[in-house]
DNA sequence: GTTGAAAGAACCGCTCT
DNA sequence: AGAGCGGTTCTTTCAAC
């Protein structure tokens, strides 16, 4: 579907991953083309979805949540289509996936505190009908993955 | 340290989570205040950390990234400095946490195909000094978590 | 992929409470 | 300190090339 992505390109989606509210004239001036043709560009990588969306990064932790988790979560998987539901409704969870191996399902959770994070996993997840085990994995520390990504896609194309 | 965060800057995140590539018009225009107050609220959010960055979400698997994997890794916890170190330069790690539990690291890993995940398990992680196991979840589903966080983040306060 | 002109948005100093 | 106003500057948009 992709139609031919380039250098340019590639260039454009590291510029916009560290930082989406780049405005089109610096971006243009950084890749030394014109500004319509970076709008093109963004307009082709975003319509083959190639750029989800644009999204503000927020310190969860500034915020007033103590703990950030990794919550593996199996599940009876005779019910996977409305546990996933009622799981999607839970406002602590700000990431799911459904994933092979040990566990169903990795969410990534928020909670203000450690004594929120009980009552969570207990009620609110532990309470969800056909959750049969979960596995809490408390972020102690996340690094910073700037760019760097470039490299490799460089080497893909 | 938050200089006292009402629902104003909540709903100014959340919409900065949608899309942060949002002009400061349409927000004074949906939260019905005006421009430079947008435009300070906005700055003191940045400024004391609670936004991040702005960041462009890319579809690893449209762009040709076939496999998205978390991998819980085990170290010797007297190299955990320099592993950690050379675990940051390999090109396939888009995101690294250090977390509790069974696993000592958690990774968000992309790679093209099962091959270059074999390959990466094998030589690139797998030959880093220190490192003693690595367990592998291959994403099957990712889920959308659009907004809802706002409802949260509102009895928060 | 470029140019140029018109519309729109962001920025700065000033004002008001 | 926080919010509004208006004029200048910069950015985005969209035509035609």
């Amino acid at each position: 579907m992709p139609n031919k992505i380039d250098e340019v390109d590639f260039t454009l989606l590291r510029l916009l991953r560290k930082n989406s509210r780049m405005s089109l004239t610096e971006m243009a001036k950084d890749l030394g083309v014109t500004v319509p043709a970076i709008k093109y560009r963004i307009q082709k990588l975003e319509q083959n979805g190639i750029i989800k969306k644009y999204s503000a990064i927020i310190d969860y932790e500034k915020l007033g949540y103590g703990i950030i988790a990794f919550v593996g979560i199996n599940i009876d998987p005779m019910k996977r289509k409305q546990i996933m539901e009622k799981i999607l409704e839970l406002d602590e969870i700000i990431e799911l996936y459904e994933i092979t191996g040990e566990y169903d399902v990795m969410a990534k959770i928020v909670t203000k505190d450690i004594h929120s994070l009980r009552e969570f996993l207990t009620f609110k997840l532990g309470g969800v009908e056909g959750v049969t085990r979960t596995y809490t994995m408390i972020i102690v520390k996340e690094f910073d993955i700037d760019d760097r990504r470039n490299k490799q896609w460089k080497s893909m194309k």
